[in-house]
DNA sequence: CGTGCGTTTGAAGTCTCTCAAACCCCGTGG
DNA sequence: CCACGGGGTTTGAGAGACTTCAAACGCACG
């Protein structure tokens, strides 16, 4: 059952009791089976249920005026995307899936309901969305301060790290079901320039990205390039 | 009394009951004054209080492993920006004050204890946390698809959204009292690329950045540049 | 009246982009 | 089973935006 996906992220940041659990666990509608690039949401909609990831991989991308796509953040098993929809409801960029993928749907009114009896279950949910706005907080640091062999390598280095804390990462490897011009987007350069970084990184040695599946060759040495401290460890508080 | 200024943002975004108000109202802190490039809070602290801006500007920063800092917003009065110190404690960026400011601290033991009563006003809060977020994803899309002037004009423009939202925008023209390296450090550029665009606006006659005071001489050629859209608007909701 | 931060200018260098074309893999249909 | 089509990847070369280095300048503050 991939929803336990969603429970085991929760849990991994919040103390949660196993009746807000439950309730939780009750109001997931049941799944739903996407293609691979198919939209969930998209800007502008006005949203009266979000989703969870249960399996596959989705992404967050807005368009500018000029025409160009920005992709926002990657998601993976255990994300909601779109929580905050149920508070902000119109939505200020699509949502759409990577590769296939099962997702999970809970109505906003169901879970207003559910929330308005479990506090924890609540404070749980604001916290998920602040541990997503610090990956973005980081994902602007990675955009404004590092080259282009700099970016890429932090973008692995954090899905990696995330993946893990999934139990998705086996042998250095993981499934990464992304197309260059994907990354592009995602990173601010151009196809050609990603093509060449990964080119590069492939010739030493330090990481393979092929047929949908990231090797990595050299850890230690993709963390230092991406400057990415695995120490960032933001989740119980309180 | 400067703490209308939170007041007055709150109410743009959120129905509130005016017991509510009154109750956030009593537990800040008398004001505090800063003087300019004042830490507020570092990364790594974990914080027993937030602020609320009630005058003057504040910024927020991380530094990267290279050793370059990222600025990732300007906050103006009315902002509160450590409001997710409240969830999540460990500071994950720097916080500092930009100009001369006074700000307002709420200690979380006391905000904790009012939102407990009080679900209306922390649905507020974290309504206010996600359009942080909103406008986080917003930058993200300025680093990731717009050349230096482009980046320039988005933030003049949305900083006079912002700035205008709170009646502190007349004739054209609102403080900012920011350097040209703190602009090089927000945008991802080199001051002395910084230095150019500002020269080339000022020539063209569409925007004059001169002590600390920012004069739009033609703010639809900003809009456009920056890509700007000014209906962004996610407030009310529900 | 210095001292120092912030701004401005010039020139050379480089990273990344754009354009353009070839290539490859893989699924589709004949 | 092979030809075809098309998205994705790769390559080359030239162009451009932005950086770095270095130095001068201006203005505010002690």
């Amino acid at each position: 059952m991939p929803i336990e996906m969603m429970i085991r992220k929760l849990r991994q940041h919040s103390e949660l009791p196993d009746a807000d659990i439950g309730a939780l666990r009750s109001i997931v509608a049941p799944v739903k089976n996407l293609s691979a690039d198919a939209p969930i949401v998209r800007e502008g909609d006005v949203s009266t249920q979000c989703c969870v990831i249960l399996s596959g991989f989705a992404y967050r991308s807005k368009v500018s005026e000029d025409g160009k796509r920005q992709i926002l953040s990657f998601h993976i098993a255990g994300d909601m995307p779109d929580l905050h929809g149920l508070v902000l409801k119109r939505m200020d960029h699509d949502l759409a899936t990577l590769s296939k993928a099962q997702i999970g749907l809970i109505d906003h009114e169901q879970l207003e309901r559910t929330l308005n009896t479990r506090p924890a279950l609540a404070r749980a949910l604001w916290r998920e969305s602040l541990l997503d706005a610090a990956l973005f907080r980081q994902w602007i640091v990675n955009l404004g301060t590092r080259s282009a062999s700099g970016r890429m390598a932090y973008l692995i280095a954090e899905l990696r790290q995330r993946l893990g804390a999934m139990g998705m990462v086996a042998n250095e490897q993981f499934e990464f079901p992304i197309t260059q011009s994907k990354l592009a987007d995602a990173l601010g350069l151009s196809v050609v320039h990603v093509n060449r970084v990964l080119q590069a990184f492939r010739t030493e040695g330090i990481l393979d990205l092929k047929r949908q599946v990231v090797t990595l060759g050299d850890f230690e040495k993709i963390a230092q390039l991406g400057g990415f401290d695995s120490v960032e460890d933001n989740s119980s508080g309180a």
